[in-house]
DNA sequence: ATTGAATTGTTATGTTATTACATCCAAGTT
DNA sequence: AACTTGGATGTAATAACATAACAATTCAAT
């Protein structure tokens, strides 16, 4: 059996200080801001934070907003057999909080357009803009 | 009756510039280039392309694509009862070009989760990356 | 110990986007 | 005509986001 949190051992020490953030973040950060938030670990370049960054992603930890050029944990964990579909993100514009989904129907519309239009999609990025629910009623 | 192009007879001289460079585009182009293709026109510095651009993509003349910073045309025209759905956007990465395409049945699902979350969608982007049909072909 | 691959550190630079403020111009008013 | 008002524009400076190039270090496997 691998040991519960291999992924996270695979992580070097730049990975897991920017990972560790995003995941004690409540809504997405900057590369900029992360950068600003971990000098006191030593960052001193946005080059440390953006390779952190890259292979966070590469390694399905994070994901990257590209509507707000911010970055999040992913919601979910990373245990064994995990199924890592095509996720949605509901930005919130008011007060910058996300939410992320996953929704198969949306995941199989996007693979059947892809297979009838010969496309091989190799990642996706679906993002909302609007309000949550708690802006909505605060308006 | 309105004239046929009511709608490009609102656009400013700066507008109409970069949406005829859009249209004559085969692909997404940076907010850069287009101030750069622009500068014979007088175009000669970056706020110019913006505030054209911003006008443009309000009046649905135009897509921003969020994942790779750079505008295009909308595929469709803009007559008179156009429904303007839910867009998406198959990128090659391999020659840089973009298909659009709506689906419907994806909306209604992006539709559904706001719905149920209390989310008041205002506007979308949906990306896809790979290759396209005829990158896959001559890989 | 040596080597080779990956990671890291550092400087500089490139790319994308906005702020702030001055100017211009056309439409409506006195 | 002079006046006001609002949108559109021009200009300079700067902010925000991202990468190139190269040197130095770490560390596992030999």
């Amino acid at each position: 059996m691998a040991s519960p949190d291999q992924a996270d051992k695979a992580l070097t020490r730049n990975q897991s200080l920017v990972l560790t953030e995003l995941q004690g973040a409540r809504a997405p950060v900057t590369a900029y801001a992360l950068l600003d938030k971990l000098r006191p670990q030593g960052f001193r370049a946005p080059l440390q934070v953006y390779r952190a960054l890259d292979r966070l992603v590469a390694l399905g930890h994070i994901h990257k907003l590209e509507s707000i050029n911010a970055f999040m944990a992913c919601a979910h964990g990373h245990g064994e057999g995990h199924h890592h579909g095509v996720a949605g993100f509901a930005i919130c514009d008011d007060c910058g909080q996300v939410s992320e989904f996953a929704d198969s129907a949306i995941e199989h519309r996007l693979e059947e357009w892809a297979k009838c239009n010969g496309f091989h999609a190799k990642k996706s990025a679906i993002e909302l803009h609007g309000q949550c629910a708690a802006c909505v009623g605060s308006a």
